[in-house]
DNA sequence: CTAACATGTGAACACCTATTCACATGTTAG
DNA sequence: CTAACATGTGAATAGGTGTTCACATGTTAG
């Protein structure tokens, strides 16, 4: 990586468009775009889950929940593992806890912008 | 069933289930998931940019720069302020832009998720 | 006023996607 | 082995949505 940032105190090049992130931002935007399948994943941020454990919790069928959790599973946004029948499910990083935490204090917070 | 809502002073650590919440943020992130949405967004994220430029700049039709504007207008993600013949669009407020550049941070650091 | 420009809008289209259903796969207990 | 449970998966359906087109609205210049 460019270890060249110097960390510009004051420099902006009206930020370059990294047209490859905007797909990768768009996609993830994408993803946690569905209420259900956010649903999904704050229902496993904290600790694994297991399938059933979730559909039980969201009241969705279990089949709705497999559905969801292969496209997230697909961008990497949670992780599986296999315990005996169940096969729990979590965050695949703390990059997605944070991500998500993020969000919320966000939209948590006042609203600044009181209007134009 | 009247329900207690006392808004604990003290919350607990675990993030309880904003039920509310989860909407809204699944109705930000549904408007973000779309990649010319986004580029609209970021065209405009810096400097207030009118309707034309900002289709010229992304090689889109001012129809469709409209529409979706509208929509990101509803959203409060954007403002709208005439100037002339032209129309001017920017960030709503300063809560967009950080939160623009907090999301693009995530995804242009390291990927950490090298799990299986 | 008219003409040209800039933006907004409605309808129609094609595409995508969330959900359900039925069934397959895999795992543990007996 | 079979039976019961947990999850994965394919097809089909219904609803949503991005895009284009044609036109309406509004603004400035002459």
């Amino acid at each position: 990586m460019h270890e060249h940032t110097h960390t510009h105190p004051a420099a902006q090049p009206i930020a370059p468009p990294p047209e490859e992130a905007i797909g990768q931002l768009a996609d993830l935007f994408h993803l946690l775009g569905d209420a259900t399948r956010l649903r999904i994943v704050l229902a496993c941020l904290t600790q694994p889950t297991a399938v059933g454990d979730i559909a039980s919790a969201l009241s969705l069928s279990s089949s709705l929940v497999s559905h969801h959790l292969r496209l997230l599973r697909a961008a990497r946004i949670v992780k599986a593992e296999r315990q005996g029948k169940q096969v729990f499910y979590a965050a695949a990083d703390a990059h997605i806890s944070s991500l998500l935490s993020t969000m919320f204090e966000h939209i948590a917070e006042p609203a600044i912008g009181m209007d134009a």
